[in-house]
DNA sequence: TCCGAAATTGCATTCGGATGCAATACTGCC
DNA sequence: GGCAGTATTGCATCCGAATGCAATTTCGGA
């Protein structure tokens, strides 16, 4: 007996069940697996067919199940989306662009937003209790975690971080190839001594940033390097430029931020606090290129990332190994847009 | 016959399945509803029965498939978010805490984020077809849409828009009092020109500020007015601004923008291409009390959202709606908190 | 007009877990 | 030790759509 209990029409309004595929069938006169068939993309069916089991759903009001779709089909058609709160302010906007990409290709986001970067367990388990198709992540996992997407056989791709010694598939901006830049320039405009600002210790693409930073000032010989540390902020953009003048003595010639956000900070602080002019006196850059630091007040000069490039990448990338998982990790990095906005003494182009 | 045909050990590697209740319960010599009852909060099972059943779990590294238990318990634990992209530069913030309450309480955020605000098309028949248990937007639905919804029986809330004449859950910001009060302030301090910048005109809670602000100034009498559009965008912002005062033939005394971001624009402006001082000779106020509002350069006196407590309001509204579908609707509104930046010459508390 | 190939359609089963009901196992108490 | 009462457990069925296979229809061609 496959006929449901009771069909739609008999039901007290109050009350009233969703239309499922049986009831557009026993409407139109036809079997369940008719209206199952019509309502997909490549079934045979004639038109008289879709035409009945048309008229019929669009009277009741029927559309397909997703759930008991994605149980008999094994696909959910979603994927989890990761982002941890603070990673930086301009994860937003990659978060909206993500969306988009995966929406226009049938793709639901299950969306998952840390506290820190190191609160994947829960958020972990339930990805893998809604049997998501894949994962695209703006947070790191542990060791632990990737063995177990690695069982579920669940493709990953990370979004700015990856693991050199590990197998995975990701998309990031080059930070080193950017911090390399910025140096340069820095260090060509006749800036010696130098202050870095670094963001959470826990953030994999800050502890990029620094290395990329010290790395090339290594190169160039430059030793007079004055490191503290923030969360991404603000606020502590500020604190930290204060942190610096008072370790390094006085202020360096130029201040290495680790994203704009504390760029802006320490170029406020400079000037309230210490009174110093930007970039007459002292020169500060950030990385990522977000809109703040285009206000006239700043104009930053920074590394912006790609993000439209990016997203696009990611997300086909993913789709690509959902379809065909024997595909082998893929490590894409674009290299950032260099911004020379006029908060550094550095030669226009 | 209910065991499965192919026992999860006896499979080749290359393609493992998911081990299910079925694998777990014939490891562990019990039934299948045993092992459901030990993955399930109030059923009663014996300690001995949830040891076995959590060894051999652990053994097949089983996990409950959110998929199948939604399709029999007619409830996905997932509530649609709707986010459109130009809503605000704020709304990311928004995004990320309601994900996070929700999460909290157990319940997963299926994130829909629409190209424009008018977009719900696509994005309405995708939460259908998931069966979300709920909805909650920052965009509007049309009336099409809302009887849709209203069909399938699926609790709404709104967030910052909110329909005069329908009964819908709305939790939004008072921005009326908010406009008012700023326009009072501005008043006080003896403005009596006004430009303003409103925001996309498809945009609900730019035209309620716009009118809040209208409505007060009309009250106090005064008449001098000027009024031009952008789109919510620091570039918007400076243009408007040059609008503004061509428009009216001088710079207005206060200009009184729909969100930070543009009043940002109009300071930059303002000063760069007119040489004003902010506020000696123009004061400038904004709405939402995002970040960069308190950026030093800007210090914008503001109207801020209470985010925090807004969205736990929510999220707590829509899953109450969602455990009791007959509750009826209920508009929340939160006053701003009053932000006396020095964007504005008007008198500290 | 008739035959065989191709296109449609229906039947029956499957996905994986939840749950009402009946059977069985314990508990405490007299 | 026996019995009522409660806690566990298993059985069978259900949720809603997809799909392999067989039955039926349609269509082209001779």
């Amino acid at each position: 007996m496959n006929k449901p209990l009771k069909s739609v029409e008999k039901q007290g309004k109050g009350e009233r069940r969703r239309a499922t595929s049986y009831d557009v069938a026993e409407l139109a006169g036809v079997s369940q697996s008719a209206v199952s068939r019509v309502f997909q993309d490549g079934a045979s069916a004639s038109q008289a067919m879709r035409d009945r089991v048309m008229a019929a759903a669009d009277k009741l009001g029927y559309r397909p199940n997703a759930i008991a779709r994605g149980l008999i089909t094994q696909r959910s058609n979603m994927v989890a989306v990761v982002i941890s709160k603070l990673t930086n302010l301009y994860y937003p906007e990659v978060l909206v662009q993500l969306t988009q990409r995966f929406s226009e290709r049938g793709v639901r986001v299950l969306l998952f937003a840390l506290e820190r970067e190191s609160d994947t367990g829960t958020a972990l388990e339930q990805m893998l209790q809604y049997r998501v198709d894949g994962i695209l992540t703006a947070a790191m996992f542990d060791n632990d975690a990737l063995r177990t997407i690695e069982n579920a056989r669940i493709p990953v791709v990370f979004y700015n971080r990856t693991l050199q010694d590990q197998q995975v598939s990701s998309v990031r901006c080059d930070q080193q190839e950017g911090e390399r830049w910025l140096v340069d320039e820095l260090v060509k405009a006749g800036h010696r001594s130098f202050g870095i600002v670094e963001g959470p210790t826990d953030s994999v693409v800050s502890i990029e940033r620094k290395m990329g930073a010290l790395n090339e000032l290594a190169a160039l010989g430059i030793s007079d390097i004055t490191t503290v540390s923030g969360d991404y902020g603000y606020e502590t953009g500020r604190q930290c430029f204060a942190e610096l003048v008072e370790k390094h003595g006085s202020p360096p010639d130029a201040v290495i931020a680790a994203n704009d956000v504390m760029a802006i900070g320490c170029i406020d602080e400079a000037r309230e606090a210490f009174g110093l002019q930007v970039p007459h006196d002292i020169s500060i850059v950030g990385f990522d290129g977000v809109g703040p630091a285009r206000y006239a007040a700043y104009d930053v000069t920074t590394v912006r990332q790609p993000v439209e490039r990016m997203t696009e990448s990611a997300a086909a990338m993913l789709l690509e190994r959902i379809e065909n998982p024997d595909l082998s990790p893929e490590k894409r990095a674009f290299s950032g847009i260099h911004v020379r906005g006029s908060s550094a003494r550095i030669a226009a182009t």
